[in-house]
DNA sequence: CGCCGAGTTGAACTGAATCAAGAAACGTGG
DNA sequence: CCACGTTTCTTGATTCAGTTCAACTCGGCG
């Protein structure tokens, strides 16, 4: 697996990257790997490290009342991070935990302000990542607010088609913010080729 | 009035601005005066400006499937701007409206770039703005997917207390997302003082 | 084989939407 | 300052989406 490529891709997808801040980031970044089930980051620990998902799956999660509630979904190619900790100074209220055997790139805080520093276009990216993450939320927000159990569903399945096969049902509902019950209901009243 | 005081203000509630940093953002910034149910920013516009509140407060809104939906309000001390077009090159999905007579101090998006170019402590206060905002949407999502309706008008309150003095109850109706007819009937179950 | 976690199905219940009708407050012109 | 229309808010009756609780099915695995 020609696991550089992901530098590539990210770049394409957000805000090109030269090929010296690439060659930078691979330098600066650790290559790891993760079996199905790990936890990299606890509630209330702080993490100041995010993770370029090369190969695998992994969620962000926190409890609410002692339910475990799905926040957050990565996939090949994205970010993962425990957000308020990687970018404030408290601690974490998310669990971070891989859903697949997973490989990474994981790189730290540091060496992203140090990016940021050295290569304007790295800040440039930075800067993008983060409103885009602001505007997804915004959009998942309404969404939430003003669309229908099912609208949410398909809305899902539309931004990741196939993650009912990669992601159990039960992390599906609670991210939908609806009981597996009513997913459960909402996949038996559709057609499913 | 002393408007200036506002620079100091959120200086305190982000992340400290030295006295030389406040004085070029007042030098950049134009202090302007909206009337009750001006509207500075309309869909599909592009705008760069951001509005640092004095005195008065302003929402941003936007219509879904004709209907006005508000996303987003704004008093003394904080800001107000079309977050998608004010950080990305998008048109902007919201109007934004103020809902008193207002005054505000206007920059632009260039005058922001500039003072973070310039002034180290400048550019940490605005990455803690827009962190800030992040993890206020993050948690605003999971109380909209989880909470009841009377419980994220007790958090309104608690946020913004006196809100309902200022702000149209449809305003806020639309905004903790539930219909005015059922923010009346919470309202009439409480006691109020 | 029997257990266990994941998902499905059913029935009763509930929070909130919708539709409809009024009441209260607001502001504008006479 | 009052009368009038408009906007804002309240109240009631009905309906519906989604929860809750409980029982059941299915596939994997020791």
């Amino acid at each position: 697996m020609n696991t550089e490529l992901v530098f590539t891709v990210i770049g394409e997808s957000y805000s090109p990257l030269s090929p010296e801040c690439q060659k930078d980031l691979l330098a600066q970044a650790e290559l790891k790997i993760f079996k199905k089930g790990e936890v990299v980051v606890r509630e209330g620990q702080y993490s100041k490290k995010a993770y370029l998902m090369v190969q695998g799956c992994a969620r962000a999660y926190y409890l609410k009342d002692g339910k475990d509630i799905s926040d957050w979904f990565t996939f090949e190619n994205q970010f993962a991070a425990p957000i308020v900790s990687f970018f404030s100074d408290e601690p974490s209220p998310h669990y971070v935990e891989f859903l697949e055997d997973s490989t990474v790139y994981e790189f730290s805080k540091d060496t992203m302000d140090y990016l940021c520093d050295k290569y304007h276009d790295f800040e440039r990216f930075i800067s993008k990542v983060v409103t885009e993450t602001l505007l997804g939320l915004c959009e998942r927000l309404n969404a939430i607010q003003f669309n229908k159990a099912d609208q949410r569903y398909e809305h899902l399945l539309r931004m990741y088609p196939g993650i009912t096969n990669r992601v159990p049902l039960t992390h599906i509902a609670s991210y939908l913010g609806i009981t597996l019950e009513t997913l459960s209901r909402i996949r038996s009243s559709k057609v499913r080729i």
